[in-house]
DNA sequence: CATGAATGAGTATTCATTCAT
DNA sequence: GATGAATGAATACTCATTCAT
């Protein structure tokens, strides 16, 4: 409803790639990767020729879902940054970030698969998180709120990291606050 | 009445059965659980043939490998815990288990699904391994070395994490080392 | 309410799949049906996919031929029930199933199979002719021409066993007349 | 316990061979010939090595079994053909030859691909037993007791039909007979 | 532009047969 | 001779991708 910036597309086009995209990251999400594509359409309205219209690959597909994932991440970290004081921001991004990556391990592995692997598009848009990643470190530990040996690599890790033992835990909010304990605790000065 | 009970296999044979473990974990660790039968095969030295005969299950192979990877960390385990204080051990052993979870996140992997899955053989081994972390996580706890609140399922999502990102960060010591002190820092009480 | 309501299928689609039916009907009837799928695809022109988008397995491959060639029989009884008196409708009738079941066994193996096994679609094509075919026993039976201590199943299994008897001598059409003879005296009263 | 004229074998390697063609024919009479070999094997207590030292193709093994069914009915067969006279002879054997062949219809496509197929071992054996039938045939021809027109190919295939019908019909024995009547009364001089 | 039918390379698994022990 | 481990061709079925309608 708003100008994220596709290029123009006709009205139906549009929708057609919006729902694609939703459904594609729901079924990827919750069944995983190896769900056939046929299935995806379907469950979009659409057939498969066009969901290749929109995305010309299996692969392309995943990777636009990922895209969508890590700019409503970095807009939220965005803002949570520009509003709050240093240690807070940062500690505050960490279980966002956390807390978006639900259902399978597809986001952390997208964020991972963007530390090595050479997808052009992912690797843009994963630039931006880090940078703002990169930042919300250096701010932090400028203010004494977190190790000053650790770089942005390290954190990444232990994002991704953290976001596999949420998986694990599951829904039981206290184990998951523990945890969010045992790596907060440890981020900081000792 | 326990114990380890082979039946006795031709020399030959018990050779292949070995070789295609080391082979499939191998793989299975560098490339994926989504390498063809065929390959491992191959690359084993033996037909197709002989893979399932030895394994009736590409699945089989596959708990088969987590198995070994299991006992043999179980089997180092438990020579750390007997031989030091428990802090020493809680820690030492907790840097074994993420050292040998190397190559993707395989015996992470495992750790995780034998605690869901209901596989039986994967169950019984992976029974041993926990055992033993619950009871080194005790002591450790007795002794004021760790947080007290901390339970086993905790402390396996800890070790699945860390596991996790010690693959992102590849071979770099330092990192890892920083990360193992976040980690250590974060778990003993605050 | 009832009839027959296929999908309209394209018109290219629709070839397809009567082609594959047609020469599955041909390969299964005289080769048996132990011939691979590609084979049957092939020789229908089309890809292994093809034949698995109109058949989700062999077997249901194998119960749409035999679908066919019931309905077929089932029409042409049909139409010499109604057009003869009960003694020339039941021995054109058993004439008519044994000379449409040329080829290996398929149809009698098929008339067997639907008596015994729980292949819905079969069950219910086979009921419309076993339902005719009672009928024009009965009626036989009440103008004196078939003995009256035979039932349905002695029905079933006579065709059955003809139409073996029928495929022993192949073509030889003296031969075939001199059978008809003596199963035809055999079950009028004696 | 008695002399069928096998070439001289060792006492164990007998006593296998022996166990092997009563396992295969068990199996193959129950369960069809699709049961692997070394299934086999097993049941008769065996490795699959013994197995093709005996039979060197599956196929043979299968030869095997046909051949010793068969000779077991010529024998029978010439026994109740010396002791009775011709009429008697010839539906007692008819009837004996149907009851042999129970369990799928292994023996009756035995005889059905001795008089089609070439495997000159099935040749020599069911070359036995169609003299024999011949000459029942003939002699229930000369006392009037079987229609005069039919030759041995029809009395083979009625043989094989009405085994096939027995299959159908599976243990009815008030059913089984009535088809006996009916074929009977079909095979005597109208 | 949308559709969904067609394609065919790819994969796990079976089984008759061979051969080292 | 007997054993059973090894072999590998064969087979049903899947799924990303293309293209005629």
């Amino acid at each position: 409803m708003s100008g994220t910036q596709e290029r123009p597309l006709r009205a139906d086009a549009a929708r057609n790639r919006a729902r694609l995209l939703d459904v594609a990251t729901e079924v990827f999400t919750t069944r995983g990767v190896g769900v056939p594509t046929e299935e995806i359409a379907r469950a979009a309205g659409v057939g498969v020729g066009t969901l290749f219209r929109h995305f010309p690959t299996k692969e392309a597909l995943l990777e636009a879902v990922m895209v969508r994932r890590l700019e409503a991440i970095a807009a939220r970290t965005a803002d949570l940054a520009a509003a709050s004081e240093p240690a807070e921001a940062f500690f505050g991004c960490f279980r966002l970030v956390i807390e978006q990556s639900a259902g399978k391990n597809e986001f952390t592995q997208a964020l991972a698969a963007a530390g090595v692997d050479a997808h052009a598009a992912l690797q843009e848009s994963s630039q931006a998180i880090r940078a703002q990643l990169a930042d919300l470190l250096a701010r932090a530990q400028q203010v004494g709120a977190v190790r000053a040996e650790l770089g942005l690599p390290e954190l990444v890790a232990l994002l991704v990291g953290t976001g596999a033992m949420m998986e694990l835990l599951g829904a039981d909010p206290a184990a998951r606050e523990r945890i969010f304990e045992v790596v907060f605790d440890g981020l900081r000065p000792h």
